[in-house]
DNA sequence: TGCTGTGAAGCTCTTCACAGCC
DNA sequence: GGCTGTGAAGAGCTTCACAGCA
């Protein structure tokens, strides 16, 4: 059962890990797996079977003594504690070589995130279609977003464009950011940003290469 | 001067947040400054400055007493210490829509990294030509890897085929994985794997929106 | 019996506060 | 005087070890 923990702090990080356990409870959901314990589960995630249970216990009691957890039902609390039971419609400002290919991405057929708008400054590109999205002025974006309940925008622009996409999209009442833009942006603390640069995972595999070697 | 200090233990984490100053760094140093001190450059980068400060002792003394950091040699220690200064072919794995989207990404313009060699077990995608590398059987890795000295390896299959790319990387000798198939994989733990997966960070937000409303 | 849920211990990373140096 | 570099204190996360329960 799903009881939310409104009094402990949840570290961030658990959150991350929960975004794993749900990627393995699929793939064991598929191969037909219909319980589980904290044991392969965290060896299949490579963790730490107390971290597992532990992040479960900051939202309520999955789990039978005794007996394990019920993938099928892990999986569905999971996605509750999170918040993606549900649909979440997002907006992309840049509709480069980049939006294009996010547009395209398995995960919005296969999650409950969608892509209900597409923004670019470009005069060249408005009016284009993407995906059956027809491109739309960035000044546009406050009207859309409050038409659609929009809540998370993505930035997939030149990183010198990043700060006013991210302007305009607070501006519009935006409440969280995935930015794909190589550069930092500024934002009120009431508006979550995250960054996806996946060059900085080739920094790190360098510096894992590098340091091995020794 | 970079010294790398071979005793401490150096945090991953640290080796991530190496990767903004730098991106935080080349913006500076594309607008002009020549020196910062770590209080205005960890605001830019969003941490706390003693942060940067002893994330940078571990691998040297690069800031000037009562003066700070120079950003161009701030620049070139840290892309030493991160092993970046220098060329990294890669080899990706899967020719599919994401596959294709990685060859063009910018980021192979702007870094050492390069994509030498593009591989997928399909007939039909087999002998085709992304932006200028033909697509070659998965079979012929071994040779590929060892012939151009590749160390990085990229899958973006579907997930299903995620677990036999690894093999196959593997057993041609890879040293690190970057793995974008929304997929577990294992491997010898001499083989260093990053997953990138950018919905984890949509149900990041999504939590963190969920739970700002209380 | 067997596995979850959890307080407490342990450990790692972060931040402080100031000595050291330009 | 001002900012870096760093030992020590503090905070937070991880792991242990076992009570609790099917």
């Amino acid at each position: 059962m799903y009881t939310d923990n409104k009094n402990k702090h949840i570290p961030k990080i658990s959150i991350q890990r929960l975004a794993v356990y749900l990627q393995v409870l699929e793939s064991l959901d598929v191969d037909g797996v219909e319980v589980i314990t904290s044991e392969p589960l965290a060896k299949a995630c490579d963790v730490n079977a107390s971290q597992i249970r532990k992040d479960l216990t900051y939202f309520g009691e999955f789990g039978v003594r005794g007996v394990g957890y019920n993938v099928k039902s892990l999986m569905a609390s999971i996605s509750e504690a999170l918040g993606i039971n549900r649909e979440w419609p997002t907006v992309l400002v840049g509709a480069g070589n980049l939006g294009r290919s996010l547009v395209g991405h398995n995960g919005f057929k296969q999650t409950r995130f969608k892509i209900v708008g597409v923004f670019d400054c470009d005069p060249f590109k408005i009016g284009e279609e993407i995906a059956g999205l027809e491109v739309v002025c960035t000044q546009r974006l406050k009207e859309k977003i409050a038409d659609l309940k929009v809540e998370i925008g993505i930035i997939a622009t030149p990183p010198e464009r990043a700060q006013r996409a991210a302007n305009h999209l607070v501006s519009a009442g935006i409440k969280g950011i995935l930015n794909f833009a190589p550069a930092r942006i500024f934002v009120p603390t009431y508006v979550n940003v995250e960054y996806v640069d996946y060059f900085h995972y080739l920094y790190s595999l360098a510096f894992q290469i590098t340091h091995d070697k020794r």
